[in-house]
DNA sequence: GTTATTGCAAACCATTTGCAAGTGT
DNA sequence: ACACTTGCAAATGGTTTGCAATAAC
């Protein structure tokens, strides 16, 4: 999994309080019938796996999780990768980050809006939300008569912990 | 080149209003020299090449562009890419999208701060700029104790062309 | 003369794809 | 039966890297 800070108390509730009428199963099966494709167990296997918890991921780590599974039937590597693009197109999905080179995905049903602060030093990625900024670009997709779908915002920089001064070894996972 | 659309005539002014006072070159060889590096004939080209137009572009523009000229020395495609990797790390370049599986790249030095919608389906990239959203970032990042050192957002959809229902024929160059 | 740099070709590596065997309806 | 899927292994393709020759200071 990929190191995460999780948003305060407030957000959970208002996750609690989004209207999650169908489970992510059944609307990646309703997205799935649409295009005349079917929910196989390989599929549902990783939708589960997916929204067991709402951590940031990339393909690999699902491919270690599922690959190699005891219970149940294990997973390849062409369909994690297979399926990750249809739960996107799915909007089950969205990447928001690219780290070590790979797309890092996240929820994008049942959870808020949200975007990240990304330490170029350990790779941390910090979640934030802010109603201004959507609402900015909603504006502005309307000036320039586009058809916003969705947006991807990576703010750089060094994470409270690795900007001070070497003191309890800060982290230095990942990145240059 | 990336198709782009360059932004209003007002911007034009703020680029010239800019103080710039040294050449990319001269601020590339600037920072070259604090890492004990040095400006060779092929950095510098490559930078001039850079710089010579405000258009977006990737790696293989640029090497399409230098590994095959006739006037002066031709550069290697491991250089060009060594140097981009410099002149993002100098201040120059950011990238700022990637598209078609390349990174995108464009000015950072003397080019007012902006971001783009990108359309999923003929690839044109809009520029626009927002000062709210740059301060909202700022305090966001305060708030977290994060430095931040830049951005990357990306604003996904279909630009007005290619929501037009088939009139004249949209852009189809790219993208699925 | 050192030390950094270039260019080439080979290596990398995340992601994609062809294809034969398997599965859902 | 028929179309969609899977898994494997091989291919892709942008980017990186090892290394011997070359250039900058």
């Amino acid at each position: 999994m990929q190191s995460t800070t999780t948003p305060d108390v407030a957000a959970a509730d208002e996750i609690a309080a989004l209207n999650v009428t169908i489970s992510p199963v059944e609307k990646f099966q309703e997205y799935l019938a649409t295009k005349g494709k079917r929910l196989t167990t390989e599929r549902a296997i990783i939708v589960e796996e997916v929204f067991a918890g709402h951590d940031h991921f990339d393909a690999e780590h699902l491919v270690a999780r599922l690959s190699s599974r005891k219970e149940g039937r294990s997973v390849s590597r062409s369909t994690v990768y297979r399926t990750l693009t249809w739960l996107e197109e799915a909007g089950l999905l969205r990447k928001v980050a690219r780290t070590n080179d790979r797309e890092v995905y996240e929820h994008d049903y049942g959870y808020p809006q949200h975007d990240h602060l990304i330490c170029k030093q350990c790779g941390e990625l910090i979640e934030f939300r802010n109603q201004a900024i959507s609402d900015i670009l909603d504006q502005i997709a309307n000036q320039h008569n586009f058809r916003m779908e969705g947006h991807r915002l990576e703010v750089y920089g060094r994470c409270e912990k690795c900007c001070r001064p070497a003191q309890r070894r800060p982290g230095k996972l990942n990145m240059i």
